[in-house]
DNA sequence: ACCTGAACACCGTTCAAGT
DNA sequence: ACCTGAACACCGTTCAAGT
């Protein structure tokens, strides 16, 4: 378990990527308290100093976690079926990004600089489709923004109840289809 | 500075009031990494361990400024003027609960035995509500609680900036009229 | 009842020393 | 470049001792 004090063999280091997974497990096990360097150097096999070759701080750690999620998020959204069509799936693979890991999206709030930079993209992509079908697309873009913020992050108490997780699941499609339904089918 | 070691005069020891005036003040400046049982006891000119005689705990701690926050927002709400206008003054009056405190609404997110305690009545006074004109009233009732939620969160990102709040704030009315034209004015 | 002081088991992060 | 070990300035909380 010990390891040697020099550089390690080439390969027998630690991935970015191999923090980035241990993390987001704690992450999700035990939320933002959870997540401590020290705990996330242990699961690693390592000191937790060792960390900090590969990333700069606790919010650096957060905010990779947060663009790799919310990364490719847009990937995928089309507007084949309109735009109505478009923005639900892009509010439907937006949710589900945070219903993976509500307990990130939580840890995200806290560190704005995070939460800025994954979600200036799809709030203006949805900005950009809710403007095909209603002259109030800014007022609309942060109503589903919101709701499908706290929609998410209800998902915290719901902890590890699957039955309740899918189920507020089910809940935020209603709601979505009852706000979409606001608009024309183009 | 430094108090005696025995137990204060009448009057001189620190109230369980003063302590979550400042614990507030804390939260707010902050956040809640801001908030630290030491810090917070420094600010009293007080032994961190005495706090305990007045508060279980951390969470307890955050237990109660939430109930203090939210225990009289259905104070006032009446349906004189219908059941929306009802609906209105609760949601107008939830939200500004959260504009004033945001932090604190944050770290109960995280907190879910202080999260449930105070929202349940809301909730569930704001169901009532919603039956009176829509079927769909538990859809409606997550809608528009998740919205204000996120909302709220939303105001975090605009720390101190008094224009950037304010026009959060009308956005969210602006949301809030735009939703509740759903409705049929009884 | 209500405070202090010392202590325990934690944190994030820096810095120098190793290979 | 990438790891270790020791150290610094913090945490929340417990416990015994004071009045």
């Amino acid at each position: 378990m010990t390891r040697p004090r020099g550089r390690p063999a080439r390969g027998q280091g630690v991935t970015r990527d191999a923090i980035l997974d241990a993390a987001l497990a704690l992450l999700d096990e035990d939320g933002d308290a959870g997540l401590t360097m020290r705990s996330l150097a242990a699961r690693l096999g390592v000191t937790p100093m060792s960390l900090y070759h590969h990333v700069t701080d606790r919010a650096g750690l957060l905010r990779a976690l947060s663009d790799r999620l919310y990364g490719d998020v847009l990937q995928g959204v089309d507007e084949a079926g309109g735009p109505v069509e478009g923005i639900r799936m892009l509010m439907t693979r937006y949710y589900d990004a945070v219903v993976m890991h509500p307990q990130l999206t939580l840890a995200i709030f806290a560190e704005p600089a995070a939460f800025a930079g994954a979600s200036l993209e799809i709030t203006e992509r949805l900005g950009a489709l809710l403007a095909a079908v209603t002259p109030a697309h800014l007022v609309w873009r942060d109503i589903l923004v919101d709701h499908a913020h706290g929609s998410g992050l209800a998902l915290i108490a719901a902890r590890g109840d699957v039955a309740r997780v899918g189920a507020l699941r089910d809940a935020y499609r209603q709601a979505l289809d009852c706000l979409l339904a606001q608009f024309p089918v183009v």
